[in-house]
DNA sequence: GTGCATTGACTAATCGATCAGTCAGGATAT
DNA sequence: ATATCCTGACTGATCGATTAGTCAATGCAC
């Protein structure tokens, strides 16, 4: 029975020997039929951060404890905090993660789109503004698009942290998306641009937070796990919106 | 007036003593002047309704804790407990409260404007859908409209308990919407007016989570703090779109 | 044997909920 | 009238469970 006040540290701030390991880029983050037979490394990292991803969805930020997530991934509490240090550091990189996947490839259409001082179609633009966030989002395994929901629930959220993750994740390629608004629809303000990306955006987020509504009221003809049919359908009522907006539209 | 009783509905749950007293309809839930000459009663259980809406909104249902509604209060917590039995029952009645008195007067808004066999214009229709969420929970006391944000995160939630609050108190009422999406907008199918109305509660959505993203994204060029004006612009949108859906409409 | 990955055991704090009990005030009995 | 009883409103203290986070010790590859 020695002395156990060394135990009581509990003031230092910094995790050093995480610090480190948290900026290791995961590799793929998505279950690869290679998996099987890949090797004898377990990659728990990965396995972390895709069974927080399934729980975060499920259950959101504060519903969802450490201790769920250690046992959706087969390991123990304590690994997530050797691999991410804080349960906010574990979300933010997931968020990060996919946030950043999502927007690159969000930005490459656009650059395909305006190639050569080209302009699109609208249709075209609003495919570019929504299929990243479906496909890639979308595990063709399993059943579903977990970080959609994630992405749902956080751009609600009033939480300060939350908003900044959107801000800094999302708000570029937003400002690049209202620019083209400006472009594909001569005579729009800029003012109403801004109003309907954001109107876009709230139309997606109905795709995005699967919850059975659709069909419900439906009575099951509304099919929202078909995502190309969804995908037009979506496309179709943001063009009408948009064009509205625009005073020089053609129906 | 000797059975009062008749109004205790709930049957089941355990709470004998609170059954009774969670009968009670809330007199006013906002603060109104007459409260100052009422009478000497404080009335507690409306003060935490109030605060809990309050915290609800800010920190959502996982993210608030019973001392946290009951230091917004200025009561003990237990006196949460001793009206409402516990968290999720409180959650549950101010839920119940504020969609019913939204959906009533939804409700009327469909009356007037379909009254006599008269089939109203669709801006007129888009304007009963959005106006009395945001007329009702709003404040204009204090700043923000708070049940918009619970009413915003409960819309996306993946949880069943809340997926049923939702379907028992505005699904009734989405099908009444949905109807008159299909008597507005002649030639329209059932299940284009089902997709039609989600895409445009989705949009409703933007409006009601204030995030302040909107001002953000337009270096505070758009203000989606005059409510008549978001009200303005959503309406058009929300009817470029639904005209884009239906097959014979004009422009 | 050195360093990374992993775990069980642990802590302090916080959670929702319960408890016995206080207090004011109206009804009842004498 | 006044002593007694009852009830609704309310609180401080506390319960067991659960929370995020810590740490010494072990396994293991090279």
């Amino acid at each position: 029975m020695a002395a156990e006040h060394s135990l009581t540290v509990k003031g230092a701030g910094g995790y050093g020997l995480t610090d480190q390991l948290s900026s290791r880029v995961p590799s793929i983050m998505k279950a690869s039929p290679s998996r099987s037979v890949s090797g004898p490394a377990p990659d728990n990292r990965e396995a972390i951060m895709l069974a927080a991803e399934r729980v975060f969805a499920r259950s959101g930020y504060d519903g969802s404890s450490m201790r769920d997530i250690a046992k959706e991934a087969n390991v123990s509490q304590a690994l997530l905090h050797y691999h991410f240090g804080t349960k906010e550091k574990l979300f933010d990189e997931i968020f990060s993660f996919r946030a950043t996947e999502i927007n690159r490839e969000r930005g490459r259409h656009l650059d395909r789109l305006f190639a050569d001082g080209a302009i699109p179609d609208l249709p075209q633009l609003i495919d570019a503004l929504f299929r990243p966030t479906v496909e890639l989002g979308h595990d063709p395994d399993r059943f579903g698009n977990f970080f959609s929901r994630i992405l749902a629930a956080s751009a609600n959220s009033d939480d300060p942290h939350t908003k900044d993750l959107i801000a800094e994740h999302y708000d570029s390629t937003a400002l690049r998306f209202i620019s083209a608004f400006e472009k594909v629809l001569p005579g729009i303000s800029r003012e109403d641009a801004v109003w309907a990306y954001m109107f876009s955006i709230g139309v997606g987020m109905t795709m995005m937070a699967r919850t059975g509504r659709t069909a419900r009221l439906s009575n099951g003809i509304c099919d929202d796990s078909d995502v190309e049919l969804l995908l037009r359908k979506i496309n179709l009522f943001v063009c009408g919106g948009l064009l509205k907006m625009a005073p020089a539209a053609k129906s």
